[in-house]
DNA sequence: AAAATAAATGAATATTTATTCAGTTAAAAG
DNA sequence: CTTTTAACTGAATAAATATTCATTTATTTT
């Protein structure tokens, strides 16, 4: 027999990211994924039950991803500044290095593909951020506000800008990063 | 003969912010939009060319609808701060009450739909606001930095709270809008 | 009130796109 | 080296969706 090719996947996210960042996920067929990722339609069937079953599946992927560079280098015993800066640049490192994966994700959470069971898989794989912002609060570093108003105040301000400087073809420089996170710092310290 | 019913491409405006906001820009077909219009596919086709012609329509509607509120009781003569603020509430204002068009426009930037020109269009909308800027930057009330970092920390901190407390069913109350805003100011003054 | 005209309808048609499948190829097992 | 088996192909089919059009309806004009 013939066994399956172990990188076919791999190809067929990479394909299908760089297009939902060229044409946005309502541009994308199973045919111009094929073809991108340099295969026959008919072997996408192979490697997913159908088109939802390929955009749920690179969905969870993504999130699996985006989670996993954030606590990357991050340790519990150092003190609190030090780890939350870590997953703060972490974020700012996946959202600038899988610009595509973020374009992705952003444009996921309204389409009519992604099912209730993938949602509450990936909803759960914010725990370690809630869990982070309640140590920052036990610890008094934070302000004692919801972690919903903490957690998207974290993220949100460096987003934008990144969406817009991909956008008008800008490039991000290092102490602009460091700027924006001083005044995130500032913002949330108690 | 008989005339064009004037509210009718109103009542196709809702009912497609209302779908994409459901199902997303992915979601939505002509005949959804028909229904959820409660008027016959067909009759579409007398008031947009296409399925095209539509989204553009719509999109650089929304567009100039938020552009118009975002200066809503603004007065120049006013001192800055207090007009900048007014700027900002009339953001979050639009981003709340305005939900369904906040979603369309955010999906729209990477689908493809929008021409060129819609674009083209829809960017020069940004003026006053960049002509706010600047005038925040003479008088020394703003740091010194480019448009684009002070625009997008002006309206990312709180785009993201936004989304997330409205997908969460959370209510968005008074005083966390104005927590937000003197996180933002601190941020922004110079 | 009748004629004229354009809006409105929704079923029919055209087009696009997802999915399948009969045939082919390539790797592994014997 | 032959057999077996599953991957792989891409044209064919099925399904979904955009668009058209013959017909009906509503409004204005004369």
């Amino acid at each position: 027999m013939k066994p399956r090719d172990q990188h076919k996947a791999g190809q067929v996210f990479s394909a299908t990211l760089h297009l939902v960042q060229q044409k946005g996920l309502a541009g994308i067929t199973m045919s111009s994924i094929a073809s991108a990722a340099r295969i026959a339609t008919g072997t996408l069937y192979i490697y997913f039950h159908n088109k939802n079953d390929l955009i749920n599946a690179l969905f969870t992927e993504c999130r699996k991803n985006a989670l996993n560079i954030y606590f990357d280098g991050y340790d519990e015993n150092a003190p609190f500044k030090t780890g939350f800066k870590i997953v703060w640049m972490n974020i700012v490192k996946f959202r600038m290095e899988h610009f595509d994966q973020s374009v992705f994700l952003d444009q996921c959470y309204h389409s009519p593909f992604i099912t209730e069971t993938t949602k509450e898989i990936t909803r759960k794989m914010n725990q370690p951020l809630y869990k982070l912002l309640e140590r920052g609060k036990e610890e008094k570093h934070l302000k004692d506000m919801d972690n919903s108003l903490l957690l998207t105040f974290m993220a949100g301000s460096i987003n934008e800008f990144i969406k817009h400087s991909k956008y008008s073809g800008r490039k991000i420089l290092p102490y602009q990063i460091d700027q924006i996170f001083e005044l995130c710092w500032d913002a949330l310290k108690s």
